[in-house]
DNA sequence: ATCAATAACAGTAATGATTACTGTTATCAA
DNA sequence: TTGATAACAGTAATCATTACTGTTATTGAT
């Protein structure tokens, strides 16, 4: 069997998530870790954030277009995603646990979970388009 | 301003879509679109899906890891993806309008829509799954 | 403490999905 | 009929992500 063994690049990694109310893309934790590991590599980013979510550790969000975003808090909740700058925000206090059990007599197969996601514009974004329109 | 002007392959792409329960990928599409149009180029079919699901003819779903999956039912519905084969199906009887505006309160902008996907397994892969741990 | 076995690394090449560019063809309003 | 331009086919480029390669670091067992 595969043993998983310590690096110190991967516990930067798992720090930096846990330590920040964002949800950063590989991308994101890449420019941050760097500062710590100026050689570091995209490739190993990757590898730890797939090791780090596989091992239940941290959450992978595929929903955006664009990037992966990746979340420390693994607990169920849901999110908001402004279509504007893409930013990924939580949505702490919704929850529909009973929604897999409701929905399971309609699904053409066994639901394991459900994602659910909000979209709009996020405060930042409006008030830079308000900004924008009354200048013009 | 930009006026949009018919074109046959354009119309062959609807067609396909309307005339289709599944949920097809661009390359799909283009795999089907091809024995009609031969010499069809993948990049027509991106532009013109693209331009279909702006005027709203056609929706793109985007919430898969991997392609992109095109629904030519522009309707409120939800969707069950399967982690095995990526298929996306449709639920159709499950509706919460008022998410929107119950999770209004507590989101950090302004909420437009919502997406709600199921996870899970598929009945035709539920019975490839069991066909193969029996015949081992 | 030393020593293999091997996981993890940095660096780089490759992949898959999608978009952008280019020169040509088709649509359509005047 | 014609001129403006949207759409086309074909191709190159981009972006996010994964895979490969030779080297380094960790670890369980001597």
């Amino acid at each position: 069997m595969k043993t998983i063994k310590y690096s110190k690049q991967r516990e930067a990694i798992r720090a930096f998530l846990c330590g920040n109310r964002s949800h950063p893309t590989a991308d994101e934790v890449y420019e941050a870790i760097r500062r710590q590991f100026p050689n570091i590599s995209l490739g190993t980013v990757y590898r730890n954030l797939n090791l780090l979510s596989e091992c239940g550790d941290i959450r992978k969000l595929s929903y955006t277009a664009g990037p992966d975003h990746f979340d420390y808090d693994t607990s169920d909740h849901y999110h908001f995603v402004c279509r504007d700058c893409g930013r990924v925000y939580d949505m702490p206090s919704i929850c529909l646990p009973e929604l897999n059990r409701e929905a399971g007599a309609e699904a053409p197969g066994v639901i394991d979970s459900h994602e659910l996601v909000f979209y709009g514009i996020c405060r930042d974004c409006l008030a830079k388009g308000e900004k924008k329109a009354s200048g013009e």
